[in-house]
DNA sequence: ATTCTCACA
DNA sequence: TGTGAGTA
């Protein structure tokens, strides 16, 4: 088949197949006589592959990685690949959201009132930039830095910290999950906080940005559904949970981070959600985005982001573990 | 009808 | 990440 069939068939330009073949997607054989590219049944299909993969808008170089994987027989990679992709859409999808939202709130600013609300403009406008500069954080979904941020957090293992197991243990206290209500665990890890959870018997979901860690808490922990993710862009719908917990990974986001955070873990809360954050709690500056430097002693270094619960509705209070370890814990009362 | 290259957004 | 024009 000629590459205008192929074209056809695949509902994209000549041109396009073209271009992925300069891009080293496709390489399809050649006519003797008329040096014309012929398409075989298997190119077109590989070719659907990335007409897909390319709708769901992953970048011609990414399917190229994926592909090769594929062909090594790697499934899990084009696994994660889709996974990634994912969380990607999802995250886009939120954005698109809040600047709706903004747009609603403008339109509602212009007709209560007569003149034109600039400063209200402005500053929705500025709010709305800000909350997507944070969302966009370094480029953590970089394949090549999951591997090192998985090495950040791997202190985080079992034998690791003094403390760790009775964090965790006093955050299950603290949420006291009924048989068969269902959680979810942020920066899961390896899925230790979300497996003391179930042993309670609640229904557990796990996010992580580490394809490695999920992998290690899929194999222990099958009854749990994990998936790639972070806290600014937590890849669930709204009010699903009855409770959200997360456990030594809050203190990596900056301030303003993890009040974005906050809004999510609220997000997908069930109207009389629970949260709890266990771990250290740091005082951050904003701008600084590797906390750990920040620990804080000091049990008002919590305040920061508690003052968010009262506002938002929540019943809240904050535990002193140990001299370095923290338990926020709060209740959303009916709306 | 198709290929290739170059410029362009 | 593609597209369009011009060419052979």
């Amino acid at each position: 088949m000629h590459i205008k069939e192929a074209a056809k068939r695949l509902g994209i330009s000549a041109r396009a197949i073209r271009f992925y073949e300069e891009k080293g997607l496709i390489a399809p054989g050649k006519e003797l006589s008329s040096g014309y590219r012929s398409f075989t049944e298997q190119e077109i299909w590989r070719l659907r592959t990335i007409v897909a993969l390319r709708e769901s808008g992953m970048s011609v170089s990414g399917i190229q990685a994926a592909l090769e994987q594929v062909e090594r027989g790697e499934h899990d990679e084009l696994l994660h690949y889709l996974e990634l992709q994912r969380s990607v859409l999802y995250a886009r999808m939120l954005e698109t959201r809040q600047t709706l939202q903004t747009t609603d709130h403008m339109i509602g600013l212009l007709q209560g009132s007569r003149g034109l609300p600039l400063e209200d403009f402005y500053r929705l406008a500025q709010d709305s930039r800000e909350v997507r500069e944070l969302r966009n954080w370094e480029d953590r979904w970089n394949f090549d830095e999951l591997a090192s941020s998985h090495d950040e957090r791997v202190w985080s293992g079992d034998s690791a910290y003094p403390g760790y197991r009775e964090a965790l243990e006093r955050t299950v206290e603290e949420i006291n999950p009924a048989p068969g209500e269902t959680g979810l665990d942020l920066g899961t890890g390896t899925g230790n906080l979300a497996g003391l959870f179930m042993e309670r018997g609640a229904v557990m979901n796990g996010v992580d940005q580490s394809k490695e860690m999920l992998r290690i808490c899929r194999s222990k922990f099958p009854g749990m559904t994990a998936k790639i993710g972070n806290f600014l862009a937590v890849p669930y719908t709204d009010g699903q949970f009855d409770f959200v917990v997360t456990s030594f990974a809050f203190h990596h986001l900056s301030g303003r981070q993890q009040k974005l955070a906050l809004n999510e873990m609220a997000r997908v809360l069930k109207p009389q959600g629970r949260i709890a954050i266990a771990g250290f709690i740091n005082r951050n500056a904003d701008g600084g985005a590797s906390a750990d430097k920040h620990r804080t002693n000091s049990p008002t270094g919590a305040l920061d982001f508690l003052d968010w619960f009262g506002p938002n509705g929540f019943e809240s209070k904050c535990l002193k573990l140990s001299p370095e370890l923290y338990l926020a814990a709060a209740r959303r009362g009916l709306p």
